[in-house]
Order: C-alpha cells, then sequence, then structure tokens
DNA sequence: AACCAGGACGTGA
DNA sequence: TCACGTCATGGT
C-alpha cells in the first residue's frame, strides 16, 4: 500500500481489522443485529444509503443527544420506547406530553436536560424544512455542541464533518498525534487536513475508532495491546 | 460497590 | 480562557 500519510494509514489498519462498521445504528436495523457492542458485523456495513427518510434523519439526531455521556445500550432503549409511542417524529415529539417523553427517555439519563434539548431540537428541525443545517446553525442550538454537531451533519446529513469524540482524544494523546491538551478543533482538524472529504470515509472512521477504542481504550491502563502504537514505529 | 458511558452547560477565578 | 461541578440511568 502506498503510504498516503498516518492518519490514513491508521484508518486503513483499523478498516482491515474490523470491517466497515455501517453506522449510523438505526432501530429498523438493530432487529437483525441487535445491539452491536463487539465487534461484530456493522448495522449497515458498506451500504450508505441511510437516513432514507426523513424520520431516519430525526431519529439519527434523536440518538446523537441522547447518547451524550450515556452508553448507547440505554439510548437504544429510549429510543425504543419514543418508537412505540409513534414519538420518533419532529411534529408528533412537538404535540406530546412532556411527561411521557421523560418518562420514554428516562433509560438514557439526564432526562431532564435532554427534554429540553429534543424538544428546541425538534422545533429546529421541523423549521428546516428538509433543508440542510449549517454547523453555526446547530451549534447556536442549545445542547448542542460541536461534537452532537459533528454527528448530525455526518450520519443524518451526509456532510464529510469528522466527529471527535472522547474516545478518539483518548487514541490520538496516546498515540502522541496531539498534545495531551488539544482541543476539539485541533483533534478534529489533524483528521480533515489529512484525509479526502468523503463522507463514507469519514462515518467509518469515527465508528471504527469507537470500536477500536472498545477494545483497548475502555479500561486503564489505556493503550494496552494496541497494535496501532506498533504501526506507527514502523512508518 | 465504585466507576463510567459515543457531552454540554453554568459558574467562578 | 479554563478548570470544575452538575446532570441520571444502567451495566460491569
Amino acid at each position: 500500500m502506498a503510504k498516503k500519510n498516518l492518519i490514513f494509514s491508521i484508518y486503513s489498519t483499523l478498516l482491515d481489522t474490523y470491517g466497515p462498521q455501517g453506522w449510523w445504528p438505526l432501530l429498523s436495523l438493530s432487529g437483525t443485529n441487535p445491539t452491536k457492542t463487539g465487534s461484530v458485523q456493522g448495522y449497515h456495513p458498506e451500504d450508505y444509503s441511510y437516513p432514507k427518510n426523513k424520520n431516519e434523519q430525526f431519529e439519527i439526531c434523536v440518538g446523537a443527544i441522547l447518547t451524550q455521556n450515556t452508553n448507547w445500550t440505554n439510548v437504544e432503549k429510549a429510543l425504543k420506547n419514543l418508537m412505540e409511542k409513534n414519538l420518533l417524529d419532529a411534529d408528533k415529539m412537538l404535540k406530546a406530553n412532556t411527561e411521557i417523553l421523560k418518562t420514554a427517555i428516562r433509560p438514557a439519563g439526564y432526562f431532564n436536560q435532554k427534554i429540553k434539548k429534543l424538544l428546541l431540537f425538534a422545533e429546529f428541525f421541523t423549521s428546516l424544512n428538509s433543508k440542510t443545517p449549517s454547523r453555526k446553525e446547530l451549534l447556536d442550538l442549545w445542547g448542542i455542541g460541536p461534537e452532537t454537531a459533528d454527528t448530525m451533519l455526518l450520519y443524518a446529513y451526509k456532510i464529510p464533518s469528522f466527529v471527535v469524540d472522547a474516545y478518539t482524544k483518548r487514541i490520538v494523546t496516546h498515540l502522541r498525534l496531539v498534545p495531551q491538551k488539544a482541543d476539539y478543533n485541533e483533534i478534529k482538524h489533524l483528521f480533515e487536513n489529512e484525509l479526502e472529504k468523503d463522507f463514507k470515509v469519514f462515518q467509518e472512521f469515527h465508528a471504527l475508532l469507537v470500536e477500536h477504542a472498545k477494545h483497548y481504550y475502555s479500561k486503564k491502563p489505556y493503550g494496552q495491546g494496541c497494535f496501532l502504537k506498533k504501526e506507527l514505529k514502523s512508518l
């Protein structure tokens, strides 16, 4: 393989190791592939046609908010509750009783904060009339920070905006690709500057980093057995 | 039984 | 700017 750059070779290695992840996870697909937590098979590997409709797009955005500092299995429970009550729809959510909404999303934690975030976003989402929001518009919403905004842009709107989460930061600082104190944008640019702006690559890369982190960067000491460290030396 | 999970916000220095 | 507390449930 021609050495394009360090970042790309990491992507290559992760993809070879874990395979395409097929993110974002959608409820309609978790039936065939229930609650993926290990390196099993992706949700819709090598199929980049999602979201297929406006409700799936909304579902991704809701999931992005609910998963803030929260385990995905808990988010899935909340999403299922919303789906069962037929509330995974922006208009219906806006008309719904707030207490019922809170009860539905309770498993995802922080339900008092998150219900505000969801309603504010739902209102914004309907006001878009199917337009694609800008990153700034998303960031201006209360409850949507850089990671959530980038997650929505990348997975709900297929815009190549790299997502930096706690795992990503943990990995790149451990590998000494950025200083410990590197902020969100510094890490985001590290990836964006060295990759072609292809939403499919960005989608896979972020999902692969999460998968990799679950194997080697979830318990201390971080990075034990991480094969990326060996690879970096050999370059 | 502590610890933390695919963060964001408010506050005080 | 920046470090720190707060928000909440459920699995290990």
